[in-house]
DNA sequence: TCGTAACCGAGACGGTACGTCGTGTCTTCTT
DNA sequence: AAGAAGACACGACGTACCGTCTCGGTTACGA
């Protein structure tokens, strides 16, 4: 009965924000300028988004590329490509990206959900695996897998976000060691 | 051979910029705010700092407060201490604040040195008790003490800006049961 | 195809300039305040006028209101009439405000324009009355209508801006009696 | 008893202001540049001139120069030589600052002093030769010499900061043939 | 000759204004 | 209804200017 939306329009919207994004961070991002850049209304754009930080997250959240992940039968090699692929992505996110979602999500609670779920689709596979980790007797059974994932992935947001310091696979690898005990040699 | 700088224009201004901050986070900080509840022309203000950005990072450094530590025999009582007390302030405060702190690091190098160094001082001290654990058997010692460092104080940061889960004493201590094994009965 | 800009803010923000104007002359008119008094953002106002010089234009070319003269046989009379009229305007007027007017009129031309516009239809009835009077043979013919009016009209701004003498119903009298002659009796 | 004043100050400070004046008029003249240009502290500047307006009548009062005038036996000589000498040196001054100089006189009581103090030397003279012709019937006594005066100088005023028009030696002699009655031929 | 009072340079300070920019809402006309 | 166009409110930012102030250092004069 009425008029659909132009499908097309999310796309160049998107695309137009990304690059604002990359040239300027969060901050620099202008909503006017992404408007003018994708050869938008304003209105049109704040009728999909209700604000630049929903823009934004729904840029990430396009941006995250769903890995189809099939976990094997050795639980530290499933953890070993899980933790590499998630600091890989971290490294390559601008960290004020990052951060200016945290504190987004903060602030407002929608946006706080968004974020939250962003983040945890690329967790749960990992307390999948930890669990299936700590069944087979990997794992000191004495933590909930929880804290497992937390000191796992934690540590990669502390890095970015604090220390500041280089999300390395090395680094990735070194955090699972230090979880599941030294490889054995076989 | 000029007139000199009233040195308690300093403090009152980082004071208000302190409870401005506190409010409302780096973005809800606003200069004319602060150089009013200073009681302090904006003039004077941009004098000292060049830009709202060079006024936080000094506050910053002036929020630095070396807590005292001095370590016990027990190495698992000193990090629990430890730890429960860095989670205990981080909790007191505004998760946004914390996130525009690491936005704005991300953003300018000056402020990311700034932010560092205070976060650096207040996670040195675990550093050294983990260390001395190590030394004491009571960690593998197959992982370097500043990973573990890193398991430690990255879960607390990822919690409060990532998941937004709280952070306890009792988180705290279990996860340093993580990290140390359970605690033995004597 | 856009939004239509509101007609009644123009109105209000004259309005609430020429208040201003009229207190503290070009000087002492704040934009900040102008939009504040006229309950209309500061953005509103820009976009309508690029600088306080041209909203100040914009208000003088309202203010020019055609004071309809209609001549009667004794050009004398009438010359006193409007002479005395144009006196007691300048009196009413804040002498700041005309020297303002005229320093702004000096700095920028688009005000210039405006201004002189604004004196000039004060002016032009005198012009008229003066060659009737010529031509009824009032006054010597040796000399352009025009010059007599700058002798009329100059002396009253000179007396306002320069001397600081009162510009008082007489003294008009006695300029037209400089320029007619005396009065004869009849 | 104490230290005198540098005299030399006055006069680079003087040249510095003029400086200014010439590029940006009486509003484009900064205090602090003047002292900077001068190479001159501005409390120094403060010391000697209470605000920026004083210093520019200052200047303006030295920019005066004293025409001596000696008046001869033929009033209509006189009269033409000074009122052109005025028009002439009205013309080579920035109308704005005229009109800024009168602004400024009409603003502060102060400044007016000095300003109209200005003036009146320029038209002292004027109404000195104007009662002597007045004397020597050349003009008709029904009128005071003032109001010639004012009818002399007035439209000069008049032309610069009102019409814009401007002050040629025609005009002066223009304005003086409109006063004594055409020069009639020997 | 020596103290002292005023001068001078340097620049901090308060206060007030300016013009710009960004976000999110709104109004209108056109598909 | 969607979309384009852009007006609007609100509030922040950083800059410029003026006139006052507070220093330290210097210089003449008069006791």
């Amino acid at each position: 009965m009425a008029r659909p939306r132009n499908a097309a329009i999310d796309g160049k919207v998107l695309a137009a924000a990304a690059e604002e994004l990359r040239r300027g961070g969060y901050e620099g991002l202008s909503v006017d300028r992404v408007a003018e850049r994708a050869g938008v209304a304003k209105t049109t754009l704040y009728r999909r988004w209700a604000s630049k930080a929903e823009l934004v997250v729904a840029l990430i959240t396009t941006l995250r590329e769903d890995v189809p992940f099939e976990p094997s039968d050795d639980p530290r090699r499933d953890l070993t490509e899980l933790v590499t692929a998630i600091a890989a992505n971290l490294a390559a996110t601008p960290p004020s990206l990052v951060a200016d979602l945290a504190a987004a999500a903060a602030r407002d609670p929608r946006v706080g959900e968004a974020v939250r779920a962003l983040w945890a689709g690329r967790h749960q596979a990992v307390t999948a695996v930890v669990a299936k980790a700590q069944e087979a007797g990997l794992v000191l059974d004495h933590v909930a897998p929880a804290v497992l994932v937390d000191q796992l992935a934690g540590p990669l947001y502390y890095r970015l976000l604090v220390t500041g310091e280089p999300l390395t696979p090395d680094y990735a690898r070194t955090l699972i060691d230090s979880v599941l005990g030294p490889e054995e040699p076989r």
